[in-house]
RNA sequence: CUAUGCUUGGUUCAGAUGGUUAGAACGACUGCCUGAUAAGCAGUAGGUCGUGGGUUCGAUUCCCACAGCAUUUUCCA
């Protein structure tokens, strides 16, 4: 047998099959860090309409998580393609530097801020800390092949940056939002210092509960407010009642809290000390007068809740009287449905308390002692007082039982000591007094949301959220740069020059600039009368203003930016904190959209966990899989929802990519020695399958590019796919193998193939390159003709030919469809194995019979088989299979001619040429010949 | 406890002013090919569209409740 293989034009390729992406995609980092690619990229689109996708920080402690891949990702995919749009998108990465984590870190080093070490060295060793951080994060974001201006990234650190929050801060001064105030924080006896939430804990502890009377100041107040007439009024005092486990908060009492959709009773009842009165909860009276011991009692009147605001009560010591208020607050699991309240001593209570105005009073000094012009407690610790409290309330017939407790209670997670609930001064943004909250809102609904309910989400937030209170009494943090009055506690009058005073010695010398600062540098011979505040900001209020220290400021960036793109717990964190301080500044968002991403969960909707033990680490990923599978799946998910991923998820993701990339290796082979500067066959030479796919190409690259452009990637994924496999893969590909073998390797036909092929690759390089980057700049290395460095640096591909056809072409495919099922009875039956072991002929008539006549003699070629002829329905025999196309019958039998040992077609021409006797007609023509002519496929 | 969102075959996604047998692809299974070969092609089997009500001639699609999950938030006097 003659071995013609040398005479067929076979698929070659350097490109590999394989991606080994893990091993080689740190190489192809290296490359494009050497070319500075995100520079190139930037020359390429100076000048272009800027595009501004602004960087949320991610907080500088703790290596990257799968969240933080699936943001970087997300946020590269839309820079890459908007890049591909023909925007200058550029991207500056940033992190947030200052606050409690890095603190609580850095004193597990080196001890507390003025205990072992001075704040000074203790701030030095955060900036340090964070600065390690920041390059370990660094570099693994980088890994994900996520493209920007990383050797420059925006730190909130810096010491420009720290002066420019400071201006910041100045800003909303000027616009008037910064208001003193005070607010109860969680207060650690011990430590002798507020604790953020994230240092409680909570623990079981014994308490006392102590049931106490405030007794109603005017009976006929009372009784008045009982709707209809009361007969009876009963004697004896008349007391409302609460129930408390912190006998010490009584001194700060300002009220007692009703609910208002509960019912009240006043009783009549007795016990040693006489006969009483008491207004209790209705559902709660049985067990409260059990309590007291006093089984025998009648009901005099009952009140609704709403009906008892502001009646006046004697506080239960103290000379004072305090007003009944309510609150949803107030519930029926124990107590007696009255609660005293103590602004000062508890959120709720603050809460309440600011809708009545009630004072925010605080008896309580630092070290837990109650302050010297405290009646009766003066200088008593709060815990030692619960039982001095209890003898007075005694002594002046106020406490109907004492019992104890044991409940849940907040600890200081250092001394695992119970802390309390202390008002102390802070600072805060209004959000009502100079229409904070008012502006925010309208601005709301001038940005673009996505997903859309966003809008609604943030919106109640901040429609509902209470002052922004920004003051924070630590060491790492911008300082809060300003001077109140000794006197008054107002601020100084020139505070806006002042702060600008402070961030120009902040420039100079970071942070330390401010703590070092004798007052009388700024204030002169004033400088004794006030104080120079060293209250730090909130870090929320660090990244909050990246729109004035980094959009603003920075030269490469703008304001406002294009896009916000955070995880879906940011409509309470960065999307509002910069809201708020860009309304606060200048009445407008920062943002013209925001789109948020949900969380990673694993296969079942879990979150990740250490204990559950489902956590799936990027950086074991990319050192597995590549960071191109990453990529991969982040693009599939549909990230509105939960992002589910599993070792099984991500396997299905390497599949899929295998079959992306292994369809981009057979283009490129079928195009080896091919130049698209000499080769391409002009639009109108163009066989009829040829034309058809690039139709299909350049539709699906519009579809893309929507995609792209609406922020839907698990849709260009499944498109992407669906082109691979059906339209490619299982269709054009497969049909054009013979034409692309056989024929002449300069031929007409073999050329138009492709000259599609190149069309094809070239498009889909592109549409590659946001997702699939690596691999998409692996491909652009093996493309074929003269090209630019990077296929970063490129538009989207607009050259496709401008061809014509008349589309049979989704007729012939569902005939395609039927042919095959047809062929696969033959095949099970062991007749056949290859198609082109089979004969087809069809009967049909109408539209079928005019699509499949157009391809005339070379619709053998579609179907992959040695013959297929078309014959009108009524001529179909008796064993000619009816299918499920209407009016489409289909006969297949196994083809008694010789197989040519070259095509592999059975022809009845097999052997006619004495001196290539195992070649068909065909393949002699194309050894031998001029080469065979075609036109359709 | 608050607010928001989600729930379609083993997996990832489509879908419809509500209307005939709910679509793909992957995976699985069964074969074929050996000229994309640790590839390629074909066929087959998988879903009562979270549960329960309601509206309707008819609901997976609209409404309500519930459950689970996620984010968020509050509280435990």
């Amino acid at each position: 047998m003659t071995d013609y293989k040398d005479t067929l034009s076979l698929p070659k390729t350097d490109f590999p099959m394989k991606g080994n992406l893990a091993r080689r995609e740190p190489d192809m980092l290296q490359r494009w860090q050497e070319q500075d690619i995100y520079a190139r990229i930037r020359q390429h689109r100076a000048g272009r309409k800027k595009y501004i996708l602004h960087d949320g920080p991610p907080y500088a402690n703790g290596d990257i998580h799968l969240g933080h891949a699936v943001n970087k990702i997300l946020k590269d995919i839309i820079v890459k393609s908007h890049s591909l749009d023909g925007l200058d998108c550029p991207y500056v990465p940033g992190w947030d530097c200052h606050g409690l984590p890095i603190e609580h870190q850095v004193e597990k080093k080196i001890g507390k801020a003025g205990a072992r070490v001075d704040a000074r060295t203790f701030r030095d060793a955060c900036r340090e800390y964070a600065r390690k951080q920041i390059a370990r994060q660094n570099t693994d974001f980088q890994r994900l092949g996520v493209l920007g201006d990383w050797d420059n990234p925006y730190l909130t650190m810096n010491y420009r940056t720290e002066a420019d929050i400071v201006r910041a801060l100045g800003r909303m001064i000027e616009a008037g939002h910064l208001v003193r105030g005070f607010k109860p924080v969680y207060w650690c006896l011990d430590c002798a210092s507020a604790l953020a939430e994230a240092e409680v804990e909570y623990q079981d502890k014994q308490s006392p509960a102590i049931d106490v009377c405030f007794p109603v100041v005017d009976e006929d107040d009372l009784f008045g407010r009982a709707p209809g007439q009361c007969e009876d009024r009963g004697e004896g005092p008349v007391s409302v009642v609460i129930w408390t486990t912190t006998p010490w908060t009584l001194p700060g009492n300002q009220g007692v809290a009703f609910n208002p959709e509960f019912e009240y009773v006043v009783v009549q009842c007795e016990s040693q000390r006489g006969r009483e009165r008491l207004v209790l909860a209705e559902k709660l009276a049985t067990s409260a007068l059990h309590r007291y011991g006093m089984e025998d009692y009648r009901v005099l009147t009952s009140l609704k809740g709403t009906d008892l605001e502001g009646l006046q009560l004697q506080h239960p010591f103290y000379a004072s009287h305090v007003p009944v208020i309510l609150g949803d607050h107030v519930t029926l699991e124990t107590g007696t449905g009255a609660v005293h309240t103590s602004p000062g001593h508890g959120v709720d209570d603050f809460n309440v308390g600011q809708k009545y105005g009630l004072p925010v009073s605080n008896p309580v000094a630092d070290n837990g002692c109650f302050r010297d012009d405290t009646e009766l407690f003066a200088g008593e610790h709060v815990f030692k007082a619960n039982s001095h409290i209890i003898e007075v309330l005694i002594d002046r017939m106020r406490l109907l039982v004492e019992t104890t407790v044991l409940h849940s209670y907040p600890h200081c997670w250092r001394h695992k000591s119970p802390v309390i609930f202390r008002a102390t001064p802070q600072w805060f943004f209004s959000m009502d007094s100079r229409g904070l909250r008012a502006g925010a809102l309208t601005a709301i609904g001038e940005v673009r949301w996505t997903p859309d309910w966003g809008s609604q989400r943030i919106y109640d937030m901040v429609n509902e959220r209470t002052d922004w209170c920004i003051s924070r009494q630590r060491t790492w943090g911008v300082p809060i740069a300003v001077f109140v009055d000794r006197q008054s506690g107002e601020l100084h009058p020139d505070s806006t020059r002042l702060t600008e005073l402070a961030a120009q010695k902040i420039e100079q010398s970071g942070i330390d600039g401010w703590f070092d600062l004798d007052p009388a540098e700024l204030l002169g011979e004033e400088g004794g009368s006030y104080e120079k505040v060293t209250d730090i900001l909130d870090v929320w209020f660090d990244s909050g203003v990246t729109h004035a220290t980094v959009l603003e400021a920075d030269g490469r960036l703008a304001f406002p930016a294009d896009l916000y793109l955070e995880g879906s717990d940011q409509h309470r964190g960065w999307f509002q904190s910069s809201l708020l301080t860009s309304v606060g500044i200048r009445n407008q968002a920062p943002y013209r959209g925001v789109l948020t991403h949900g969380f990673t969960v694993d296969a079942k909707g879990m979150k990740m966990s250490k204990s559950l033990g489902n956590v799936i680490a990027p950086q074991k990923v990319m050192q597995t899989l590549g960071a191109d599978i990453l990529r991969l799946w982040v693009s599939a998910t549909d990230y509105r929802n939960e992002m589910n991923v599993s070792d099984e998820i991500l396997k299905r993701m390497a599949d899929a990519y295998r079959r992306i990339r292994n369809t981009a290796r057979y283009l490129l082979a079928n195009l080896d020695r091919f130049d698209p500067d000499t080769d391409c066959v002009s639009a109108g030479d163009m066989l009829e399958l040829d034309k058809w796919v690039l139709l299909e190409t350049a539709r699906l690259q519009e579809e893309i590019i929507r995609a792209y452009g609406e922020f839907q990637f698990h849709l260009i994924y499944q498109k992407l796919h669906h082109y691979c496999v059906v339209t490619l893969g299982g269709f054009y590909l497969d049909i054009i193998k013979d034409r692309m073998y056989t024929l002449q390797r300069r031929s007409l036909a073999r050329r138009s193939a492709q000259t599609a092929m190149y069309h094809i690759a070239e498009a889909f390089v592109r549409w590659l390159a946001p997702v699939l980057s690596f691999t998409a700049d692996e491909i652009w290395q093996h493309m074929p003709g003269q090209r630019p460095e990077s296929v970063f640096l490129e538009e989207w591909y607009q050259e496709f030919p401008a061809v014509t056809i008349k589309d049979h072409w989704p007729r012939v495919i569902r005939v395609r469809e039927e042919v095959s099922r047809e062929l696969e009875c033959l095949r099970t039956e062991g007749a056949i194995g290859s198609s082109l072991d089979a004969e087809v002929q069809l009967y049909c008539s109408g539209a079928d019979r005019i699509a499949l006549d157009y391809l005339g003699d070379e619709l053998r070629f579609v179907f992959i088989t040695s013959s297929a002829d078309v014959y009108g329905e009524t001529e179909r025999p008796d064993d000619a299979r009816q299918s499920e196309l209407d009016g489409l019958w289909i006969k297949v039998t196994a083809s008694a001619h010789a197989k040519c040992v070259r095509c592999w077609h059975r022809c009845e021409d097999t052997g006619v040429d004495p001196a290539h006797p195992e070649l068909c007609g065909r393949c002699v023509l194309n050894v031998t010949g001029a080469g065979e002519t075609r036109h359709f496929a």
